[in-house]
DNA sequence: TTTGGTTTTTAGCTCAGGCTAAAAATTTTA
DNA sequence: TAAAATTTTTAGCCTGAGCTAAAAACCAAA
């Protein structure tokens, strides 16, 4: 049985879930794929039907292991994707998602294992997220924490956001902060709780705590 | 008004034939887009509503100017994928259509624009189609014939096909048949219309009368 | 010009995937 | 623990895009 682009969502969107807080209730599912909670009710039970989730009325979903595999395909494919709108079509880093949200529901294992021989394999997608290998391995980014972690003196390389969106994205343009940029912490402003970011001795980048908290850093030794 | 992806569909259809026969009947149409004449009829009533298409009962079907931009769109987005397919993916010729026909109905003018770039603004697809560029125009390829007209002692160079199902160009495969290849006519056979090519005076390639009827050929000079 | 065949349209149905409003279940608060 | 608030489900409806079967229109022959 195949899965429409609608049903492919939903699974991704539990799978985000469970990833994260680890509960996909029916109101955080609706509100990922854009729907109405009575929406979700429906499309879940079809998908326990399919064997693609786990569900009980009132209990909120999981996936099957079948239901989270095509739940990490999907995410490599969008993954990929947005690699290749990045690197190769030289798209902005803010404006790939909704594409690759279109482009992941496209042909199968062939299709996007050419698609990352072509792009080398890359590890990481434009946001620092990590692409999920072939066998549906997701290699963990080490040590990262948020930059509001952070204290003065440490030295660390951008290597992720919390936060994707376009907004967001953009500002970080505006700070030209970027993935693989490194930074000393240099100072911590009690009134705001903003801090002083210096990149190699020249320029401050002034970080306000709220962009602080959705940068994901490395923290690198010496 | 936004065109879902089976509008699409019917409008790249009625085009076909309009470029072809002339005259795009409600039994051609349900033929191409694999449906019912019934259902034909539904969607042209819709069609002609928003504007892309003109039809009265029983006429059969014409794009409006609208109508016919987004149709050549479409055949633009379709062939520069197929060579992205080729020629980065190195997939076969045979095993493009499809996966084409799906990513032709994503994004918009931006993508295709980038990948034509990226493609490095190809005039020909991997069948030999001519891509249409940017502002829908359609460079027509010039003095193409099937290869059943040549004479003996023609020479040629193949430059299309007729047929582009899977089947067909899994044969000219097997014939080593490419786009490109130069062939000299050097008999023809009575008893079955078959065909002798040499390519270079070395090896010989029969061909069926039906292959000729099917191979796009331009003859060159000498 | 009438008859018969072909094509197109109409009528009525299905299915996926949405929606709203109301009912039921669950959880929180007093 | 009872009431209030929140969440989930149910019921009923809608739209897009298909389908079949029957009716209507058109075309071609006799
Ligand atoms: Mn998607
Ligand atoms: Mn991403
Ligand atoms: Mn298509
Ligand atoms: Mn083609």
């Amino acid at each position: 049985m195949r899965l429409s682009s609608s049903q492919e969502n939903y699974l991704k969107a539990i799978y985000k879930l469970e990833v994260g807080d680890g509960i996909a209730t029916n109101q955080s599912l609706a509100a990922l794929v854009e729907a109405t909670p009575a929406s979700v009710t429906n499309m879940l039970r079809k998908l326990t039907e399919a064997g693609w989730v786990e569900y009980q009325a009132y209990q909120g979903a999981t996936l099957t292991p079948s239901g989270r595999n095509e739940a990490v395909t999907l995410v490599r494919k969008h993954r990929l994707w947005e690699v290749f709108l990045v690197e190769k079509l030289h798209y902005d880093w803010d404006a790939v998602h909704s594409l690759a949200e279109e482009l992941e529901h496209i042909g199968g294992e062939e299709l996007i294992n050419r698609l990352d021989a072509f792009l080398e394999h890359p590890a990481y997608d434009p946001h620092g997220d990590p692409i999920p290998n072939a066998k549906g391995v997701v290699r963990i980014r080490q040590h990262a924490i948020a930059a509001s972690e952070a204290v003065v003196g440490d030295r660390f390389v951008v290597c992720g956001v919390k936060d994707s969106s376009s907004l967001f994205l953009r500002h970080l343009d505006k700070l030209s902060i970027c993935l693989g940029k490194a930074y000393t912490l240099i100072d911590l402003l009690e009134f705001d709780q903003s801090a002083v970011w210096t990149e190699k001795d020249s320029a401050l980048t002034s970080v306000s705590n709220e962009v602080a908290k959705n940068v994901l850093i490395q923290l690198t030794d010496e």
